[in-house]
DNA sequence: CCCGGTTGCCTAAAGCCTTTAGGTTGATCT
DNA sequence: AGATCAACCTAAAGGCTTTAGGCAACCGGG
């Protein structure tokens, strides 16, 4: 009997993509095991339990859209910082609806403390350093734009633009001008 | 034997109240017939299975927050409409979590259209039209009021705002107030 | 080379959830 | 009172999760 060769890592990679072809929610150590052709217990070596699974791939998610995001940030400022970092967002969501379903995931304050999450609300913050805002707007701005990119690429992935034009990209190009423009030239209080 | 008195009505009812206590995803036949004190194979009288029941929760929660938001906006334009509407978001995400999240359940395009989900998109609209907006702009407009919305109570539901400051009520206040600035001096394109 | 330890994987078993098939009994209408 | 319908039940099959304990493949040292 040969080994299958399992490691925390390639359990966790593996259970990514099932993610990306299933569905977050069908991410289960039964349905890894008969992937790598292994009985359900063996992967219990290699991660907790169902839940901490499911962690492991969020913080993979996490730490692969955080990645993304510093690339496409170096060297941009402005406007282009801001259309590139939200492109990193709704392409990763586009190409990786299960990996995007579990960044959402609530974590434990520790582990979302020492995930890539606080990466991520730095490099907004970045952007924003771009536009000439005063604390404490800058930090309001910080929210709109995620709830922005969230809401819309969540409601995007749920088909919420399926059904009406034109098509979700139009309303993205066009809603990130819109938002370029309102940052720099952001309303009194 | 006295009966549980059971119905469809009934057994969804308990489903949300479960979800607003423990989460939608423990949402279970299981959990439910315990609470009715009945055998579980009972309820299947009442709902196909598990999926079903979490669709009627859906739909549900729909319809409860299409007419908060349909009373919230009687008699209200303008920027008092907006912050009303945004108000029964918010307020229904906090009150009623288990619910909110069984609205963002994907529904096939045919309970899609039959639930209330094309009355919130009317009442988008609605409001919008007290901006001076053309088509396609007012389409992103709803878009990005959908987007913003929907991100931000769900971000804030997820605990997204908790080790910051100001306060998320405060961001929300003032974010409400720069994209109603913004409504009224749309960018040109 | 082979021997001992480590680690990868297994069997076994218990507990819970879902779903279906079919039977019984309470409520209701005539 | 009898018939009918709906509500509820028992029984059973099948899946997922998790733990405990065992064997054997691999790796390093003698």
């Amino acid at each position: 009997m040969s080994r299958a060769g399992l490691t925390t890592e390639r359990v966790v990679r593996a259970g990514a993509e099932l993610a990306d072809e299933a569905g977050f929610d069908r991410v289960t150590p039964s349905e890894l095991a008969r992937r790598f052709d292994v009985k359900v217990a063996s992967l219990y070596s290699h991660v907790r339990n169902a839940g901490d699974l499911r962690v492991k791939i969020a913080l993979l998610a996490l730490e692969e859209l955080a990645d993304r995001a510093a690339a496409a940030l170096a060297g941009r400022s402005g406007r282009d910082a801001l259309v590139a970092f939200a492109a990193v967002y709704r392409d990763y969501a586009r190409e990786h609806p299960g990996r995007y379903a579990a960044a959402q995931l609530r974590l434990d304050p520790e582990t979302a403390a020492a995930s890539a999450g606080p990466r991520h609300a730095a490099m907004m913050r970045a952007i924003l350093r771009g536009y000439a805002l005063t604390e404490p707007d800058e930090t309001h701005a910080v929210r709109l734009l995620g709830s922005f990119f969230h809401g819309f690429v969540s409601l995007e992935a749920g088909g919420g633009f399926d059904h009406s034009s034109p098509a979700a990209a139009e309303s993205w190009t066009r809603l990130l001008d819109v938002l370029d423009s309102l940052l720099r030239d952001w309303p009194r209080p």
